[in-house]
DNA sequence: GCTTCTATTGACATTTTTGTCGGTAAGACC
DNA sequence: GGTCTTACCGACAAAAATGTCAATAGAAGC
């Protein structure tokens, strides 16, 4: 019954890559706000400013819009790690400020929850892209400090999965529990440290 | 164009209790086969061998059968770990047992699929029971060991949020990192044990 | 100005999924 | 055997979500 009811939209002609940037951007910011499951074809459309149907000419589907997001996701973390790294810092804030980045894109970001649904939905095999991401990391920013490679690899897998957990389950649980928000991520840094003071004493392995 | 298309199915008639346990059983072998997004309404009825009218009468709405059944599975996780304790195991072995139950729960049965997709859908507020789960644990296993009361919590919670943590993304993450199955949950065990040592050495908190 | 290319659109088609409703039959109780 | 309760069924309704397709309109090149 609104007035301009038939009214056209203006169109507005973007290149590939801008379109496809558009897309995710609006993407991004739906998924923080709401989640991965709201990242239906029509809301990620809406919220580019776009019709859905141009949503499937650039990706195809909406499983290639989520993996392409999760990529996007990686790779701007990727890229605020290493661009973060201080090497004039001491080797303990350093570390502290990566797993601080680590919790904060998995936790406030969302990315914890749209690699949830990835795999929940089984689109996560195609994320090949996690093993460069790894390497860059371990490569640029690990192993200068002197760790074995393959230590530091199990190092960045046991970081990511609990940051995961935390950024995932974190937050509920402890409302569950009955703890103050924050908590969980609290506790799960401490984790990290105890193991590495551990290991660092000899106590294990 | 089947022959028996137009047969009417023999009706079996159960309490309403069978009938609830009938379709949560195979809403959770389900679960295990193939993920918490296979717990649709038609999936669901027909593992049961029932029509999903029965499942809404039974339950109200799809929702309502996944917060069942993770209820379901909380509380055979907390009566599994209550019964497999031994007062004469060696403390350090009951804490292995303590753990494998959980990691096995989250991992293989499927708990923390569940538990994920519950999450991502909103509906994990009104799991209220696991309050009383955690409770129960802390008192009749970990405070009997002497452990103080709010850090046996805490060592529930990062337990739990770990463990969920390597149950939905361990493996997948150590394949698409080029490391065999089971190597996640191998590091998050030892993460574990090196944190309790290094709290036992007095190198933490 | 004219042509070409394709990003964008609107309308339609289809599938999937949840939920409603009136009627039917199994089994308990008398 | 008769009655009553309600677990159960079949058919229908409706919404949500993804995807197809022909037509349109920016923008660049000539």
């Amino acid at each position: 019954m609104s007035i301009e009811a038939s009214a056209k939209r203006t169109r507005v002609r973007r290149s590939p890559e801008a379109a496809r940037e558009n897309i995710l951007a609006a993407a991004e910011a739906l998924l923080i706000e709401k989640g991965p499951q709201a990242l239906k074809l029509a809301d990620v459309a809406a919220a580019a400013g776009v019709v859905h149907a141009t949503v499937l000419h650039h990706f195809g589907s909406i499983a290639d819009v989520h993996t392409a997001l999760m990529e996007r996701m990686i790779r701007q973390l990727v890229a605020q790690i290493l661009e973060a790294d201080d090497p004039d810092e001491p080797a303990a804030t350093r570390a502290e400020s990566g797993a601080r980045m680590l919790f904060d894109a998995f936790e406030s970001r969302g990315a914890a929850r749209l690699a949830a649904w990835l795999e929940l939905t089984g689109e996560s095999r195609r994320l090949t892209l996690v093993r460069e991401a790894v390497n860059e990391v371990v490569a640029n920013r690990l192993a200068p400090k002197g760790l074995d490679p393959a230590a530091a690899e199990d190092l960045v897998l046991v970081s990511v999965t609990l940051a995961m957990g935390v950024g995932l389950f974190g937050d509920s649980l402890a409302e569950l529990m009955g703890k103050p928000p924050g908590r969980t991520r609290e506790l799960a840094a401490n984790l990290l440290r105890g193991w590495m003071a551990a290991f660092s004493a000899g106590l294990i392995r």
